[in-house]
DNA sequence: CTCGGAAGCGAAAGCGGTTTCGCAAATCAC
DNA sequence: GTGATTTGCGAAACCGCTTTCGCTTCCGAG
């Protein structure tokens, strides 16, 4: 607790070399015998030392810190996405430095990234949301490594890894027509919002594969329980014989769900549905707890990834998707 | 961009200063004259000056930096608090640094321990679950200030904010019976849960203070969907004339509404239900997306008490407890 | 007019490492 | 055996700021 700290001139006077061979045989950098290397390295075992982090950092001018720039961090899929970053980057010995702001919102912005820099952040992860809005590209307005998580880039040549909501659209009906459903409907989120695009688009294309056709014109609304309802109600009234609704959210899901059964349908039985977002495990973490089948868009791979890529500084140009997972439960 | 950088020397030489008045006046320290001290801010200002937040944190021996210890970063409540604490240190400039153990396994914490005081951490925050297991006291183990969120403290002098079980409880059945509900019954998870007993605690008092008892035997079972349809199944069949569910959680409460739905009844003409967690808007962020009726047991006012607190250092010793909100939906 | 204290400022010593550069000894080519 | 390299190590500069301490100057008290 109180015990005095070890500096590495401690180190140095013990084992009898100088303060920059000590240094040198720590950090494996320039030329020493192996012998100097090792007896060094014995003896600040021995004398419990570790590098002060602090020192260490100023003189290299790198902070072991990453700047993260979220554009609401209380969305739940940003937290997913910090969440796994920070995990990922404390296991590495780096810190996060987090900048919540509304990134439309230049001024804020601007003072961030100038906060950023005077911390001398060695790189940028940028959580977006990606949906309804692109994220701006702050690849060039930092001197160090920028790369893109989870967003809708604004440059193209922005380092980003992200969703594929294409994917996810074709993964979906896909295992619909596996499981034998041919008269599929589509409830989804506002026509603007491009991830509520991509999925349908996605799964347009599969169907057209298939020779097949949606059993009703797409229903784009919100990303809401009561949507999922009041779409739900509309749907089955106008083609009843529906068996297979890919909502394009679990929340959506969930009020179809709650509407399909009131109309005396069985589920899966009659109507088959499955969701996008894999909310329950995101909710529970435990295994073994799902009910709603859905698709996973790959939220933690993406932190991982995109700590992983920014610290072995690896940021090729471009946008890299996850493959979704297809979480298969008791609705489809 | 590629702008060189203005140090504190460049500062002092422009204004006609000494390198340690232009630091004094700039950080209001020690006896400078007013005059000095605005002329000095002037030409920072001028200049563009940011202090380099890595010498600064060298020399004063204080890393900006808060280290966390969390038990397991992908449970969505500690990723709630989490997020809300990393958003809350970040807009005071304060990095985080994530320790995502298992706190049952002495070997890594203790390596975790060193490597949080070699980089000279500020502070500590330890998110736990308040859930099935005490989380082990670290407050003696660093000799910076260490704050527990949500957590049961093995060590009750622990500076602790953490939900409110009992009132939790206690609310719950507050507002069922001031909505009218009589004959109601509690359905939620391990009979070892902490939170779930007190809880049950907290809403059996409320009730025998109303002069009344629970329509039924609690029954415990686990925090999930399908443990919610089985219990309310046999709930309905031993108390068909059931008027209120008290779930332990959300997720209980969604498997608790299909099934009193499906057997016909009206949620919440017939049967009122009453969750904990607030998922939704954990899940949502938007407003205005309330389906089931819930108590919210105040994670980001968690989060944000814990970070604040930490920065302030007024760390009192003993548990605080937030004090839980009740959130009116559709279903209660 | 003298003296003690306070106010305002600067010189310089850290903070604890990393890194450049130079030097002596060892190794190599021929 | 000689000169050219290479190897292994230490001296010292440096990273940019904070902070102690001491030196003037100014002021008010007596």
């Amino acid at each position: 607790m109180a015990d005095q700290v070890i500096t590495l001139s401690d180190v140095a006077a013990e084992a009898g070399v100088s303060l920059s061979t000590a240094s040198k045989a720590l950090n494996g950098t320039d030329r020493i015998s192996e012998a100097t290397r090792e007896h060094v390295r014995l003896t600040a075992d021995r004398l419990g030392f570790r590098h002060n982090a602090l020192a260490r950092s100023f003189a290299r001018g790198r902070s072991q810190t990453i700047g993260v720039l979220t554009h609401r961090a209380s969305n739940p899929f940003t937290r997913v996405v910090l969440a796994t970053v920070a995990t990922e980057l404390g296991a590495k010995e780096q810190a996060i430095l987090l900048y919540d702001a509304r990134m439309e919102e230049q001024r804020d912005v601007t003072e961030s990234i100038l906060q950023l820099r005077a911390r001398r952040i060695d790189g940028v992860i940028v959580i977006g949301t990606s949906t309804s809005f692109r994220t701006p590209s702050f690849t060039s307005r930092f001197d160090v490594p920028v790369i893109n998580a989870f967003t809708v880039p604004e440059d193209p040549q922005d380092t980003t890894i992200t969703a594929d909501d294409l994917a996810i659209g074709r993964l979906a009906i896909s295992h619909l027509l596996s499981i034998g459903r041919r008269r599929i409907a589509h409830l989804t989120a506002e026509p603007h919002d491009i991830a509520a695009q991509r999925r349908a688009e996605g799964a347009g294309q599969v169907l057209a594969d298939a020779g097949l056709a949606w059993a009703a014109p797409v229903r784009f609304g919100h990303w809401r329980e009561e949507f999922g309802e009041q779409a739900a109600a509309a749907l089955l009234a106008e083609v009843p014989d529906v068996d297979a609704i890919f909502c394009g959210s679990d929340a959506i899901g969930r009020g179809v769900e709650r509407v399909v059964r009131a109309s005396g349908r069985q589920v899966p039985g009659d109507v088959a549905l499955i969701g996008v977002d894999n909310w329950e495990s995101l909710m529970h973490d435990q295994r073994g707890t799902r009910h709603l089948t859905t698709i996973d868009v790959g939220l933690e791979e993406i932190g991982r990834r995109v700590a992983n890529r920014l610290l072995e500084g690896d940021l090729e140009p471009g946008v890299e998707y996850v493959e979704p997972q297809v979480v298969i439960a008791d609705t489809a």
